[in-house]
DNA sequence: GTCTATATGAAGATAGAC
DNA sequence: GTCTATCTTCATATAGAC
């Protein structure tokens, strides 16, 4: 039935056992016994603890990253541009909730140089958000003062659907991915065509 | 000169540290260190690491659910009601970055009772919004499909600036309330007056 | 590649002197 | 109310058999 090899299934169990209790309070014998091994099993496929999380952040940041560049470069009309990278974004924030919850929020818990690493992930996405807005504003089609400003409240109405949604609750990811478009445009003074 | 009172100066330590490295990642030592104090002093002040916690986190929370109220009340205008609330909530978050951090993102570390308390808290901020919008749609002045969501897409925004807001980055705290207000009365689709 | 057993270190919290 | 010293527990990671 169940063929997943042992290196994937305590990576699934890390992000769940991250997302639940955090890196931090999180054990590895919690992850291991979680993917039905012994503790020991653990090291047989990761290095270390630190190293299982950096996996599933860098994997996470490198996945969003790619997604928005490809939102970015499907079409050329603002508004739909920006609607379509703040639909895939916010989606994706909700599909994968505990996954992202873990890329989000342990950052801090990466060494130096994975730290580095995913910064530079982050910048992409702050770019492609702050050109997505810009080239709105420079056609005349948005109406924007901070377009930096902007930029980050956006990612932050998506980044913080880890905090809260729930797989279970009223909204599926497509009715929170439309709505968070919606409101992108709104906050940008979008013109309707 | 530093008259502060050693139970205070232990708070301060460990809203220091709880914001830098989380809770979990947080000794009791690290906080009685950056207090000047022994780690035997911190168990005369307080009862554990986690009640240092508490007493952080129901503060926080009390203290931001009693401003908005006081925003709610403020004013009966719907436009004015929304953009005093999200320019208030967002600024807090602002100025106390630090603080803020700590009362949003260790809830999981409190124990069951003090986590059902301070959740409290945190519905009742959510209604704030919830009226506050709910009111605008029905004056007729604001224009919005989902109420409850677009709530959540607000607080979020404000909420996610501890994520990301430094205090000597280009932007003031009074700087990102007006812009938040601002998105917030676009994201309602108000009628300005 | 999996296990049991364990080395090693560090954390939360307390004891008891001053 | 502060300190030094320490108890106790538990975590990460490794050793070595199968």
């Amino acid at each position: 039935m169940t063929d997943v090899p042992a290196r994937e299934r305590l990576m699934d169990a890390a992000v769940e056992a991250f997302a639940e209790r955090g890196f931090h309070a999180t054990t590895t014998r919690d992850i291991s016994t979680r993917a039905g091994m012994s503790p020991a099993a653990l090291y047989v496929h990761h290095a270390s603890k630190e190293q299982l999380l950096y996996e599933i952040s860098s994997a996470g940041h490198q996945n969003t990253r790619n997604m928005i560049l490809a939102a970015y470069a499907s079409t050329a009309d603002p508004v739909d541009r920006l609607a379509t990278i703040h639909f895939e974004f916010s989606k994706w924030h909700a599909v994968h909730s505990k996954r992202a919850r873990v890329v989000q929020y342990e950052i801090s818990a990466l060494t130096p140089e994975h730290r580095k690493e995913v910064a530079g992930y982050r910048r992409d996405i702050e770019r492609v958000y702050r050109d997505a807005i810009a080239e709105g504003v420079e056609k005349g089609v948005f109406e924007v003062d901070d377009v930096p400003g902007t930029a980050l409240a956006l990612i932050s109405m998506a980044i913080d659907l880890v905090r809260w949604y729930q797989p279970d609750g009223p909204r599926t990811p497509d009715a929170v991915g439309h709505l968070y478009a919606d409101l992108a445009l709104r906050a940008v003074g979008a013109t309707r065509s």
